[in-house]
DNA sequence: GTCTATATGTAGATAGAC
DNA sequence: GTCTATCTACATATAGAC
């Protein structure tokens, strides 16, 4: 005997379906990229009929512009710890410590926003020429106060985000040549924590700015 | 009036049917994905009907796996600069300063390679358990040997090369992303340089392997 | 070795009963 | 809001004359 539910009303069965297309699609579009993804294949993985897809987003580019976009949200709230922090051995650990979560919590994201640059960011590039373009504008100014503060060496600060982006996303896009590697097996909590300690240490100590 | 030139043999024409063929399929699954290519598109940039595509390569599987062998080909070979030198300042200095300019001048080629790894490496898993383990095996061992020599800092030998290919390969895979935030520009050559340099110098500094 | 015409499958998207 | 049946377009691949 089951106790009977309220039942859902309208909103919350959509919030939830949505959802559910949503989290499929992602892995979807990561494992097959956008063309070789099928909305039936995203409609069987959500457990929903393929129509039911189409009512929620009409077009399959629409569904695809959403995942990308939530994944670009959370690639940017990863800066905030990044504007707190009080020196380059703050601010960057902080930013590794964040972006090396997001490839591991988020590996398919990761990798359909890798995918969507690749291949000329053709639904994201208004957002990169505007509120990326702003982003990295203001970190390159952060850190370059640091440096002229004699917080660490005098590094070109696009260089060197582009750096940080490449090592941190390097582990969720090659995360299966890097368990291809180690033997078929995924990272164990200590070999991520290597990893993140490991891209700290080079990067830390090649920009000098030692750890007090 | 043009001059007679000697009849091309049918040795002659495959090959160079088929060169234009892989170039073309290079930059369309570039571009694309293999998902999103079609061989009509690659037919048309080759020059060629779609009919002749598939007299030189049977199905558009056997036409990618092509592409991805030759860019494979081009990414091992990078290695033998690794391998002459005699310690981390010159083997590591070389080592960046290949894979950069394979990023440079095989941009199509890194895409379809990332792409490819992205997702899941569905024809290349078995060089992968192969070659480029024993590959890999093999640096691993000459970084730790280095650093029983003293003439670098101990640092994980294979999150080390994760980093030197993450690094490098980011400024072909992510170029879309580094033009815009260029200002629209494609880097120049004096931009590869400080990329290069900067790369060295951070990664070189990192591991406390400093130039003579 | 080349190329037109076409066979065959499957994708995205929709109609319309429930 | 759900789901079956179906439309339409286009992709891969091939047949067969040249």
């Amino acid at each position: 005997m089951t106790e009977p539910t309220r039942p859902m009303r309208r909103q919350d069965i959509r919030r939830e379906n949505e959802k559910a297309i949503l989290l499929a699609a992602e892995k979807v579009f990561a494992e097959a990229g956008f063309g070789g993804a099928t909305m039936q294949l995203i409609a069987d993985l959500a457990g929903l009929p393929k129509a039911n897809l189409h009512y929620y987003f009409a077009t399959k580019e629409e569904l695809y512009r959403s995942v990308v976009q939530n994944i670009f949200e959370i690639w940017l709230q990863a800066a905030n710890c990044f504007d707190a922090a009080r020196g380059p051995v703050d601010g960057i650990s902080a930013y590794i410590d964040a972006k090396m979560e997001i490839s591991r919590r988020h590996p398919d994201g990761s990798k359909v926003w890798a995918s969507e640059v690749m291949h000329g960011a053709p639904v994201l590039q208004d957002y990169m020429e505007s509120t990326l373009r702003e982003w990295t504008d203001g970190r390159v100014e952060i850190i370059r106060r640091w440096i002229e503060e004699g917080k660490m060496d005098p590094v070109d600060p696009r260089h060197l985000l582009y750096m940080l982006w490449a090592t941190t996303q390097h582990y969720a896009d090659f995360g299966h040549q890097i368990e291809t590697l180690n033997g078929g097996k995924s990272l164990s909590d200590r070999q991520w924590r290597e990893a993140k300690e490991n891209i700290k240490r080079v990067i830390l100590t090649g920009i000098g700015a030692q750890p007090a």
